[in-house]
DNA sequence: AGTAATATATCATATTGTGATATATTTGTC
DNA sequence: GACAAATATATCACAATATGATATATTACT
């Protein structure tokens, strides 16, 4: 999929949950309970992609982080690419509720 | 992504496009039109992930088929794992909105 | 003191996506 | 009726991504 900035839908998620500060473990339960189960993240994926964000500078490493928890969030770099983002889903969703609705059984 | 039947990005595009019967260049078309240039998928992706859905079954080939073209569309199984794919995005997407909304830059 | 939950991290592998390229057919046009 | 451009499908080898398994340390609870 050839793009200007797009997202891997893991990518998404994560950086959907980050409009907030949050660290790895509380991104990986909002996105479990946003999705009331449906999707869910494990470390493995949720560490490489916060390290690639955080390379794409499209999050950062934020102040409420202790030695224990690392707590991230958008840099404004990263809101614009998910507002982009948000905008070109919002019209596949609706090409895809247009067609479900016509409820074309040929 | 662990999921309930979670589908890639891809997957979803192009089963979105299958509400109605398209063959591969143009769904092609539609997803680029669709999404104002913004997302397009190429023909190497395009038949690798019809030969997957078709093995799945959530498309198949449809009538309008001569020899040249080839038509798919969607199964009735392939209709509910879009639905379902439908409505577990959009929880995403209002997630992802109801933060950049909050202008939250701390 | 012991155990469950919280939290981050990495490696090797599996899965998925794609650029490049090939081929055949149809359409338009000079 | 020759040629180019557009349409349409297809595959291969490689690149990019995601993930199961596993490890480690800290905190909370009883």
């Amino acid at each position: 999929m050839k793009t200007t900035e797009q997202l891997t839908d893991s990518m998404f998620y994560i950086m959907a949950a980050l409009t907030e500060p949050r660290h790895g473990y509380a991104i990986m339960n909002l996105i479990e309970e946003s999705t009331k189960g449906a999707v869910s993240i494990g470390p493995a994926s949720m560490y490489t992609i916060i390290k690639k964000l955080l390379k794409q500078e499209w999050i950062y490493l934020h102040d409420g982080t202790d030695s224990r928890r690392k707590t991230y969030l958008l840099t404004e770099k990263g809101r614009e690419v998910l507002e982009g983002e948000v905008r070109i889903r919002k019209l596949m969703i609706t090409l895809a509720e247009e067609g479900l609705k016509k409820e074309g059984k040929v």
